[in-house]
DNA sequence: GCAATACATTCCTAAAAAAGAATATAAGGA
DNA sequence: TCCTTATATTCTTTTTTAGGAATGTATTGC
């Protein structure tokens, strides 16, 4: 039970919907989802958290930065069925497709001091 | 997206989940809900017009009484989908067994005094 | 080692959700 | 009509969640 309500708080939020959307197209670093749903860097890490433990996301680790991606779903059954479900629904949300038109915009050097 | 996060929210508490699992095998009326669940009348109304307006139940009234099921999600394909999930999903919770074990006794009469 | 940088965590404040007592509503029976 | 009963709603308090400023941690380059 406590792994599907994991998953259930976690998308409770339509940010963090986008945001695991955005992450099945393409993976990002904190910086630059920072810039994508112009939020502060500290709630950027939150949301993550959040969703790591709920297993919808990974967070790779790779010199100063993470790159996140969409999770597999292989330790939580429950996040890996409403992933594969999130590959088509609410494709039509009109926040989550002016993200996506911004997405080539968003690079990771146009953004951090280090890269 | 707002009928994707209602279902997400309704779906966050455990006590709502067990709630639709139970009511997909048998229809129940609030005062009975009450009487499984512990808790106070108001409590298990306010549950039911969040998972309601949610397109998770039911609620057909029935002279003084309201028999809560669960949805066919005809209103709410999110809701729909997952509550054929939850068919299968989280059976072996061992609250939810407890639950399941004690609905046979649950019976209007011994609970209402118009019965 | 030291400085710079990307990210995480802590701490505090504001908003939202949850629970129940009290009250309101609606339906049935005398 | 008036009383009883099942459910809904309001109101208040407590708990949870969300956001960001400040701070801590870890990695890279010098």
């Amino acid at each position: 039970m406590d792994k599907f309500i994991k998953v259930m708080k976690a998308l409770s939020d339509p940010n963090r919907v986008r945001l695991i959307k955005i992450l099945q197209k393409r993976a990002l670093c904190v910086c630059e989802i920072q810039a994508l749903f112009e939020m502060a860097q500290p709630t950027v890490s939150k949301h993550m958290k959040l969703m790591e433990q709920a297993g919808l996301v990974k967070g790779n680790k790779d010199g100063l930065w993470v790159n996140y991606t969409a999770a597999h779903g292989s330790d939580n059954p429950y996040a890996a069925s409403i992933l594969g479900n999130l590959q088509h629904w609410l494709s039509d949300d009109v926040v989550f497709k002016k993200m996506e038109k911004k997405l080539p915009e968003i690079k990771r050097e146009n953004i951090c001091k280090k890269s």
